[in-house]
DNA sequence: TATCTTTGTTAGTGTTCACTAACTAGTGAA
DNA sequence: TTCACTAGTTAGTGAACACTAACAAAGATA
């Protein structure tokens, strides 16, 4: 899909991001970073907002593994630890990730990119929210509460543990803090 | 503290980043959505940072009675449902916060905005952890969960839940909604 | 060998950025 | 009445912005 120069970019595009912000993102600096000339980045993308675009999809294809992986669980409890701590694994080994991929305010100067950001929260959203009803089903999860409110606990915490990451410095374990979060999730959610 | 008139403009200021990020507020925008010239601007800030450090104290000064009615509960449930509720009414109140208020990104151009944030953000975490151990103390709130963890669980769910709300273009209730989360969350926390 | 394609370069475009110089109308106190 | 202060104006600054024109080197293909 993308060329290797084409990932390198996109890489670079999102490092800019994550150090000092989207205003940060401009042509002059991503040039400078990556080690070519300003109109060398038009020989691979038409615009910087089809750059913009392509760290979107860069996103999409580097998580989708932290949905895949799911269905070799069959325990709904262990589909939700895997959801977070496959998510987690990839923001800790992709750094630059955990200040760009939850900051929608990045994507939100063109609708487009503001739809398409919207289009992956809700995408993953929805698998989650699967698979809490169906763990509620097999009584493996309590009813009591709605899988709504269980969708958006269990989201809201892992964005929120990532926003404490980046903004610490990443001064702590995040997928140790990450289990101890799962650990306690599950204590929460779990049948009685 | 602040004027009148530098009132007008930190309110205009968070109206343009909601609309459409950051890169929307310009000297020049915010003149013209106000209905004055730039260099009149200059007149009540030294300069565009000057304003955003503005806007970041305004958002404190906002959210204060959020916090500030948590001592009338002596049940400590109550005071979590008051916190929540609270900024969440504030934030129905004055929706243009609700795209700016969680996203640290927009500060994260200069390092000075971002420690305010950051501190801003701690603040309040540190606060509803008080809460959450005194209830823990007192066997309201189950032990067998970190207070950490709870803290987590309250805020990261509750700044999703503004998130989605203002990314749906504030097609539901966030009250309404934000009870029911209370009322969610009110069971899978409370000892037993 | 000759030509085409790819990927880079230097030098520059017009536009927008935050901000300033210089001036002015209105107001209130000495 | 004079004078200073406040809060606005018009016109313009250099720097940075995304992007382009024109050219060049290298490799693959005819």
């Amino acid at each position: 899909m993308f060329s290797e120069r084409q990932q390198q970019i996109i890489e670079t595009a999102i490092k800019l991001i994550a150090d000092k912000g989207i205003q940060n993102l401009t042509t002059k600096n991503l040039a400078r970073e990556i080690g070519i000339s300003e109109p060398a980045l038009y020989r691979h993308f038409d615009s910087k907002s089809e750059i913009l675009k392509g760290v979107i999809e860069y996103f999409k294809t580097k998580m989708q593994p932290a949905i895949k992986k799911l269905n070799k669980s069959v325990n709904s409890l262990n589909k939700i630890e895997k959801f977070i701590l496959e998510h987690l694994s990839i923001i800790s080994q992709n750094p630059n990730f955990a200040k760009v991929i939850f900051s929608e305010a990045n994507f939100q100067n063109e609708e487009s990119l503001t739809t398409k950001m919207n289009n992956m929260m809700k995408q993953s959203h929805k698998i989650l929210e699967t698979v809490v009803q169906s763990g509620q089903n097999n009584y493996e999860i309590r009813t009591d509460v709605s899988s709504l409110s269980i969708v958006r606990i269990i989201i809201g915490s892992m964005r929120l543990l990532v926003t404490q990451w980046s903004m610490s410095g990443m001064i702590f374990n995040l997928e140790t803090e990450g289990k101890q979060l799962c650990t306690d999730m599950k204590k929460l959610i779990v049948a009685k």
